[in-house]
DNA sequence: ACCTGAACACCGTTCAAGT
DNA sequence: ACCTGAACACCGTTCAAGT
């Protein structure tokens, strides 16, 4: 049960922080909260005593923070490849809606944890990017004052994707039906 | 240190509960996070032992419920008598939905932990009652479809209570404001 | 009837030590 | 340079026992 793991060479150190990071991702995903997440269980999936933790991160919490960052990237990166090559603005923006609403359900427990956890200044980045396609988007669509309705717009799907995970009882229409109803009616001008 | 605290006698046992409610909602409600409060710390503000507890919870999962489930009784009757008595339905809609977001901004852990905790029945029902409020001050207003309307202001308000919660930094426009543009879209009868 | 003490298997973190 | 073992003060929960 113990040391199935080889040790690492000199110089590389930084690969076993990969395998903490992943490790970490698992078992967040798992649960969508950090609570439920035990440094020591990272540890153990790694292979590793739960010291060594202490070499690449200041503890849980800083742990956990890298997750949620390489995680907004990847929504970023998910939300920047939907829209790519779609030239009709009303198509782009819907698309890039769309492509935050899958990944959000995809994995509801990944969505979750970007918002559970303060941020450091790393998420705020990557945040404020995913935030700039949405003002960018409505910019296309001739909206006036777009981040003021794209503050909305976010608002709106966040409580939505947040509301029907965490009330799976209440009788939900079909998200892809709220989305429709919210956008016609904070951003007509996508008709 | 120990034993501040007098033995209740023999037909009062449901003073302790009542005891280590009000002690685990003062805890909850200061980090509105159910991982943040123990229950060793809760029977420590009680002045009881830890096993005390599970006299009257099954565990630490159901106590953070009748917190929760009272608190959701709370909500509800804080929105009845901010409405009660106004006549106009458009008034009286827009005091609901202000009761709703004072409510959220005076405590902002509490109304936090109402939606980071699975809900039992309890809630269900306080929580349907809440919502029933929304519902029946849509259809004064002759608002079409108004379950289907009320879903969507309730989800575009957690939205803004949550992400200006948890995303302090993003440079948000005042609430009232928020909450003014959102309800001008989304319920246009209520001007 | 109401509550405690001691125990168990966990947890995050620190620090000295091993290779 | 990279990692471990042992320790500390916590945690939720159980079970026998005290008044």
């Amino acid at each position: 049960m113990s040391s199935e793991r080889v040790r690492n060479p000199k110089g590389q150190g930084a690969q076993l922080r990969e395998e903490l990071l992943d490790a970490a991702d698992a078992l967040l995903v798992e649960t969508g909260d950090e609570a439920a997440v035990s440094l020591r269980a990272v540890a153990r999936a790694a292979g590793v005593s739960p010291p060594a933790v202490y070499l690449h991160f200041d503890g849980k919490e800083e742990l956990v923070g890298a997750v949620v960052a390489r995680r907004f990237r990847q929504l970023e990166a998910h939300i920047r490849a939907a829209t790519a090559g779609i030239d009709n603005p009303g198509r782009s923006f819907r698309a890039g809606i769309d492509a935050y609403c899958d990944w959000a359900e995809a994995e509801p427990g990944g969505y979750r944890l970007l918002f559970s956890v303060p941020v450091g200044n790393d998420d705020h980045q990557a945040g404020a990017a995913a935030f700039a396609t949405l003002v960018d988007g409505l910019a296309a669509l001739h909206v006036a004052d777009p981040p003021r309705v794209a503050a909305l717009v976010w608002a709106g799907l966040h409580g939505l994707l947040t509301l029907r995970q965490a009330r799976p009882a209440f009788p939900w229409r079909p998200l892809a039906e709220q989305v429709d109803d919210l956008l016609a009616r904070l951003v007509p001008e996508q008709a």
